[in-house]
DNA sequence: GAGTGGTCTAGACCACCTT
DNA sequence: AGGTGGTCTAGACCACTCA
């Protein structure tokens, strides 16, 4: 094989080579997808079948489906057994669409269901954020967003009822920064993402159906408002492998 | 402990609660780190040592500390030992500022080292980017890049040398951006960025100086100039620990 | 209830880093 | 040369999912 600028060669799968047996291992799954003999979403064999293929010990072919899981190649249902990953979905931080909205443009079903409403007593963190007194009640939904029926993110939004009282009585499965522009006459006038790579802790990953401690992707969005005041504070536990961040700057604009 | 709107919940690491071993030994070191009894940099016992203090088995304590790497907490050097991670830098896609730049705003010291320079004949993904026939010579830098001494990403830059003849000949161990803008009138009009999770090919693990298969971050940047044509393709291969991703935007501009 | 992944044990040998 | 993490084995029991 010549050697070229190909960009691909550093994330490429072709690394037959020697190595650990586990990689090896890898490999061989890693070219069953790419294959296309094991579509999107399809079950793969269970581990002590892989194991009879192979011959080698079961902690072995773990090994191989854990750094599968870590490429965003492969994912886990709980119990249940490793499927492979349906593609990402782009993200673009510089561009006002909601969820909803960029995940249909991609061709894809978004689905959203709140999962709690509740009023709880700022604290401290949070109060600074909002620039309220500590103990002060705020809103907080929680909501899972799916795509084509896979749980993708739980998000964790705040909301201060002064700017929008009684907002927990809306159906709140659709976009919750167009009910604030309706009904409450807030326009949001700068945002502010955060990512970072984080582990799904409990109540994350519970709520994803994954196995806590799986790796994830948390984007935190603040939303101000024409006075500077937090309008929406989000914060949405994304699994790794659904999401692929893009952003298109033109000098000036 | 009162029920809160605190934020932090969900990424806290006061998860004392019950649970499977490895947990509660993640947690006992997380504490450590949290209390500030172990520096950022510092060593942690090693795996075996760890062991004589739980009982656990050494897969066990393993399985902890992958946890925490996971997290981002601690990080691995090859066959030396397990040490706490540095607070990431902060990367603003939207600002123009090169990595020198940045991280030393942000009070810390980065350093360049190129470590290839070649000519190389593009692959058909390449010349499609660059709008070159396949097999059109093109420059290809390798370069890595440290925080404080530690290597946080390698990158593979790709220039067409028709718009900057003789550019290997100059030192790269500064700002690429610059030297194509004063020496070649090279202007940057447009700048795509793209991120996703990866794990780090041996390639990259390698001169990282990280076992290969670790959780990276892979960002590429193409920069376009006033007609369009790619300027400058840049692969980041970062540590996933090293770098957190922040975008702020008003609306309108 | 059968099968799955999740957790855990108690060893072993190796390649490599460190001193 | 001694210690470290990296890999691998061959078991075991459990909690849970799924049919």
């Amino acid at each position: 094989m010549p050697k070229t600028a190909d960009f691909t060669s550093w994330t490429s799968t072709a690394d037959a080579a020697d190595g650990p047996q586990y990689l090896a291992i890898r490999n061989q799954i890693a070219l069953s997808i790419e294959m296309g003999k094991l579509e999107p979403g399809a079950k793969l064999p269970s581990e002590r079948q892989l194991q009879t293929g192979s011959g080698a010990a079961r902690g072995t072919i773990r090994e191989a489906l854990f750094q599968l899981e870590a490429e965003g190649l492969i994912y886990r249902r709980d119990r249940s057994g490793w499927y492979v990953s349906p593609p990402a979905v782009t993200y673009d931080p510089t561009r006002w669409a909601g969820f909803m909205t960029y995940v249909a443009e991609q061709g894809r079903t978004p689905a959203t269901s709140t999962i709690g409403k509740e009023n709880l007593p700022a604290s401290s963190a949070v109060a600074d954020i909002f620039r309220v007194a500590p103990g002060t009640p705020l809103h907080l939904i929680t909501r899972l967003r799916s795509i084509d029926g896979r749980p993708v993110l739980v998000e964790r939004i705040t909301v201060d009822p002064a700017l929008a009282p009684g907002l927990l009585s809306h159906s709140l499965d659709g976009s919750l920064t167009h009910i604030l522009t309706t009904h409450y006459n807030v326009t949001v006038a700068r945002n502010r993402v955060d990512m970072r790579p984080c582990a799904l802790t409990r109540e994350a990953a519970d709520a994803l159906g994954v196995k806590s401690g799986t790796p994830g992707l948390l984007v935190v969005r603040t939303s101000f408002d024409t006075s500077g005041r937090v309008v929406e504070y989000d914060q949405e536990y994304w699994r790794h492998d659904a999401i692929r961040v893009h952003v298109d700057l033109v000098v000036r604009c």
